[in-house]
DNA sequence: GGAATAGTGTCTGTTAGACACTATCTA
DNA sequence: TAGATAGTGTCTAACAGACACTATTCC
């Protein structure tokens, strides 16, 4: 990094904007309406996004990933919590850098680089706030998104989405969506709703309690209509494998 | 992204530097005064990375990672190609971002954010120039870095490793050290430089012949001391597995 | 007992790795 | 022919997945 590119190397900011965006994954039933529940009752669990309408030009009242500029003081993690907390009310469970993006023309108003994070949230019935400047905050579900997303946020939602499903299946990162304590079954839905894939709940058992990322409790689930099932709760782990680095 | 606050929404650039910064990896001949050759004769290859030495303060005299400012109308990944060329000479074979580094004090100058690359060298004889601000270039081995890098370089060099002998493993990319056609030997010897481990020369060609990743050629290598190996070429492909997203 | 989920046992096909063996070149 | 590397055959242990089976709860 670092020498301006000769003369003296005094510091001076560039006619640059450098923003924060954070693609927000979580977990939610399936919209009623849009189709009725399951026979059995039980709640079918569904990838979401959320998404913020934004009140003014350019897109406005396009829908679009919520983030924010970057202050001088806090680090890019920092920002990325920062924004979700403004811009929408939640908490992250889990917040991963996923990759910058720069090209010169994505905002037409000037050059704009935006680092983005994507954030897993858990399932609770967490409010949403719409912060200012948008009209509006709400979940979609992951495979349908309203209509053309403001600049390239369709493209960096199409790659979040790409990393998510494949760091599923080596990194112990699907405990995030859930509370707390869980249930294997409970596991075993956020895998299949990301993945869309079917997993053999026996297999799937011996495989997350092989891995070592989950560690079974005393307790259990009471008042259900079956068999009761053993609660679970992650170990925790900051490895390499599962975030950035150390930094 | 994108509203400035709340108020108007007018653009304006922030006070703040954007970089680039570039891990240059090579496979070059260990040190001959170092260790010196196999009895064998043949060239141990090993793991190299390019490192620049800064004319000026802070860090004066320290070495450090190449870089400088993303120019306004160039997008992140030109700039990384640029830096190569500018401050090392070189051409990349293979570029691909990294991580984003942004603590606020990474930079005693002012805050500096880092959009870092890692690149794949060939290890021909490319020549060295040593670009403006600093006072040599130099390979060095990847585990024999000099004395303490300049700002939080160490940190971006320890993980870009770590994610060049993770993604070595799954992904096909070693042989972008390689010349367009090469032999399994040479191939081989790309992995175990890396990865530190001995390959079995058998499964070896089994498991990256599957993986359909290289072509057997016509050609075969002449003049060698021994049984002349046939000589293989790299099928170009260009998925997300092995780079970011399209843009 | 019936229905539903929790959890176990077991078989099978695939794969990574160890390692012995054959093939082909130069000196 | 000796020596070295190229390349093949084959065995084994580990593992993922399919699937049948037992266990426990509520109704």
């Amino acid at each position: 990094m670092n020498q301006a590119n000769g003369k003296t190397e005094e510091f001076v900011g560039s006619p640059l904007s450098l923003t924060v965006d954070v693609v927000i994954f979580s977990l939610r039933p399936r919209d009623p309406l849009q189709q009725p529940e399951e026979p059995g009752g039980e709640v079918l669990q569904e990838l979401h996004v959320l998404l913020i309408q934004r009140a003014r030009p350019p897109f406005m009242n396009c829908w679009a990933l919520p983030g924010g500029r970057v202050r001088p003081d806090e680090s890019l993690e920092q920002s990325a919590a920062r924004q979700l907390a403004e811009k929408t009310g939640l908490r992250a469970a889990y917040l991963e850098q996923l990759y910058t993006f720069g090209r010169p023309e994505r905002d037409s108003r000037g050059r704009t680089v935006s680092v983005v994070y994507y954030a897993l949230v858990r399932s609770d019935k967490q409010e949403l706030l719409a912060g200012p400047g948008t009209t509006d905050v709400r979940w979609f579900p992951a495979d349908r998104l309203p209509g053309p997303l403001a600049f390239d946020h369709a493209e960096i939602f199409g790659y979040a989405l790409f990393r998510l499903r494949n760091k599923i299946k080596y990194a112990n990162i699907a405990f995030q969506f859930l509370p707390p304590t869980f249930t294997l079954s409970q596991l075993r839905a956020v895998y299949e709703a990301i993945t869309d894939r079917k997993e053999d709940p026996g297999n799937f058992k011996r495989k997350v309690e092989a891995s070592g990322a989950i560690i079974k409790t005393e307790a259990r689930v009471e008042g259900g209509r079956h068999r009761p099932p053993s609660l679970y709760r992650a170990i925790v782990q900051n490895d390499l494998l599962n975030r950035g680095p150390a930094s």
